[in-house]
Formats: structure tokens, C-alpha cells, sequence
DNA sequence: GGGGGCCTCCACCGATCGGTGGAGTCGACG
DNA sequence: CGTCGACTCCACCGATCGGTGGAGGCCCCC
């Protein structure tokens, strides 16, 4: 019997999540949260063996309770649902330990089936997160900003100029500049409004 | 007997949605559909008292599967759910005809009671979006882009400069600033990279 | 026929931006 | 302890942008 935990803030998803798995002989679902916090208390509490999480979530994100409930549970593992295909936190969550990625709108056997996967220690990923993971290690550019490029770049999609930007995160309007510049470098762009909306597209911002 | 149909291409989502709504003593859910299509073609066939119907959806999205299914069918009333309660396809959903609008990370029993009210021919709204709505019949300007406003701010948002953009569009690059002073003028900015952000905020591109 | 949008174009200006080519401090990591 | 990356700053330049103040043509609707 594999014993389940089900976490995300959305009612209806989590009743369907529950619907699908708790018929199917062999899983039970053992518990459910409402957030990030929650989710993690519960694991610790009920020790399932997988806990099946919406990866964006309000009190922790899903790559943050991940990395929780690996470091203090090695016996919990945790499969990641998402909306998008491309979402920035995919990256992020496999890192924190996740053992599998699936879509919202995948079939529901694809999801039974990848639960017993992940139960039994291998990873399932959706097709199309696959094909980005991929892509990501094709890329030669990883393409990831630092902290003070993101605090800049988002400043530019708030519409404020150089000048503001430092004035606002009480730096030099040459710095701000700097910082622009390696982020159109590694974005592989040339002006900040394709930037901002690259940075989107790629759910940097 | 409230008999629902079910429309949403998330598949944990429809389950969730049925499992939570066929529980319920007087709602019966009588069909389910993955895009709006299949929502539209199900509703004519099936002529459900209510359609319960994600608004972000392949095939035809929320506000057109509600509009044309208010045209064909006038015993069907619609209820719109969403993930954000900033989603800019609201107003459109509700202009379309739709009876309600409610969060998907409402309680269970928020959804039971917003079928039951839509069934008995009120308006059901989470408390968010009513706000939303409130707000935005506050604002003064609608802020509606002309085709050729659209045209130019697309190409913004590409990165292009304003010599590009007229070159691509067969127009001096004076036309371009014209739209483009046009464009910020109505969105209440001052610079491109704030027009297309908020632009992308509101749905307009 | 007379508005009223919408689209097109022009000249001109100051402000801002994109880009070059530096340089220094600091903390982390091996 | 050396190195590397992140962050900070400077001076200078040409290109682009934001903004002003016009103008005319087109089409649709009243």
C-alpha cells in the first residue's frame, strides 16, 4: 500500500488529485494540506511514502517544502504537479529532490502510474517536461540572472529608467547599467524591453 | 436535479470538480469536456442546466465557449473558475454571459453553494473578483488598443526599435512613435517596456 | 454632409539608453 | 592564499526614445 499525502491550495484540485488516486487499489491517500507549511507538518506527521505536491503554492513553494521533506524524511518521496510546461520552478524542485514532474492536464493514468513509479524509487516525468529538461541542457547559456540582476531587471518591467532604478535600490546609475548589460549578455538580447518579456516567457520574473 | 457538465483540460481538475459537485444530494454531473470545443459541442448535445467551465482552455477559451453557448443554448447557464483572481479574461467571461466567477482555491463548499445559486438563476462571485470587478468599473479609461496599436506593441514586446518596427509594418518610423505615444497615453505610462508588461498584465497582448 | 476614429507622415529637441573599456571591493571556495 | 564571481563605480559616445505640435487622407456612421 503506498501511502499518500496530497498538497495544494486549490479545493477542486486537490478533491480531484484524491478522487483519482484513493480508487485505485494499492494507493490511499493518508492525507491532505492546504499550503506549503502544512504540507511539510503533515509529512512529518503522517510519514507518507510520497507526498504529491502543486508546485506553486502560498507559506513555501513547492521546491522549498521538497527540499524540507527530503532533508528530514529520506523514507518520503515527492512528486511535483504543475500547470505549465514551462515552468521556472522545475529546474529548481528537481534540485530540491523531487522524484518526479507531471502536468496538471495529464491523463489521470499517467498519473496513477506515476505514482507508483516514484513509489518505486524511479522518476516520472511528463513528455513535454522532459523535452524541456532537455532543452535546457542543450542550451549553452543557462541562462540564470543573479539576485541584483533580477532586483534590476524587474524595476525595468515596473517602466522605471536607469536613474530611478538605482535611486530605488540605492546604487549608481552606472551599476544599474552594468547589471543590464550582463543581463541582455546572457539573455542573448539587446534591448530591456525584450528582456523583461524573454525573462517572462522563461519565468525568471 | 441540477444536472452540470464539466469542461476543463486539467484532468485532476474535472475530477476534482466532479468528485466534489456529485456528492451532492440535487447535482448530478452528467458530462465532462477537455477544451472548449468539446465544451460547447457536450453542452448542445447533453443541454445541461450549467456548465462549470475553467476559463483558460485549448480550443476556445472561456469567454467564447460561454458566448456561444449562451447564443445556442438559453436554458444553460455558465460558471466560470479560475486560478488568479487578477485573470484578464473576467470582464470578458462575464460579458459573454457568464453567471459566475469563483476561485479554484475556493472551499468545496463555496463551489456547491455557487452551482446551486447559478442554477437558481443568481450571480456567484468569489469575493476577489467581485472587488476586481468593483475596481474596475472605478477606472475611468477602458484602455482599448486599435489593431495597428497592437500591431506596433507587439513588436515592442519582440524587442524591435521603432526604425524596425516601421520597416516590418511598411510605416515611417514617425507613424510608429505616433502609435506608440498613442498606446502609452491610453495604458497611463511612460515608457515601452512598462506599456508591455502592463499590456501583458491586462491581456491585451 | 459633417463629425469622429484611425492611420499616416513631418521636423525638431532633450533625455535616456546601449555599449566600451576600464577598475576596485568583498565573500566564497578550493 | 589565490582565484573567481558578484557587486560596485567611472567617463564617454552615438543611437534611440519620449514628447511636442502639427498635418492630411480614409472610412464609417449619423
Amino acid at each position: 500500500m503506498i501511502r499518500v499525502l496530497v498538497a495544494d491550495d486549490h479545493a477542486v484540485v486537490r478533491a480531484g488529485i484524491v478522487a483519482l488516486l484513493d480508487d485505485v487499489d494499492g494507493i490511499e491517500v493518508v492525507g491532505q494540506a492546504a499550503d506549503g507549511l502544512a504540507a511539510v507538518e503533515e509529512a512529518r506527521r503522517l510519514r507518507p511514502d510520497l507526498v504529491v505536491m502543486d508546485v506553486r503554492m502560498p507559506g513555501a513553494t513547492g521546491d522549498v517544502a521538497t527540499a524540507r521533506i527530503r532533508a528530514e524524511l529520506p523514507g518520503t518521496r515527492v512528486l511535483i504537479l504543475t500547470t505549465y510546461e514551462s515552468d521556472s520552478t522545475i529546474i529548481a524542485a528537481i534540485e530540491a529532490g523531487a522524484s518526479g514532474y507531471l502536468l496538471k492536464a495529464a491523463p489521470a493514468e499517467e498519473l496513477i502510474e506515476g505514482v507508483r513509479s516514484v513509489a518505486r524509487g524511479e522518476t516520472a516525468l511528463s513528455p513535454a517536461i522532459a523535452a524541456q529538461l532537455v532543452a535546457r541542457l542543450r542550451a549553452p547559456a543557462p541562462a540564470e540572472l543573479t539576485p541584483r540582476e533580477l532586483d534590476v531587471l524587474r524595476l525595468v518591467a515596473a517602466g522605471c529608467s536607469n536613474r530611478v532604478i538605482g535611486e530605488r535600490l540605492f546604487i549608481g546609475e552606472a551599476t544599474v547599467k552594468s547589471h543590464l548589460l550582463r543581463v541582455f549578455e546572457k539573455l542573448g538580447v539587446h534591448d530591456r524591453t525584450r528582456a523583461v518579456t524573454l525573462a517572462m516567457e522563461r519565468g525568471l520574473l
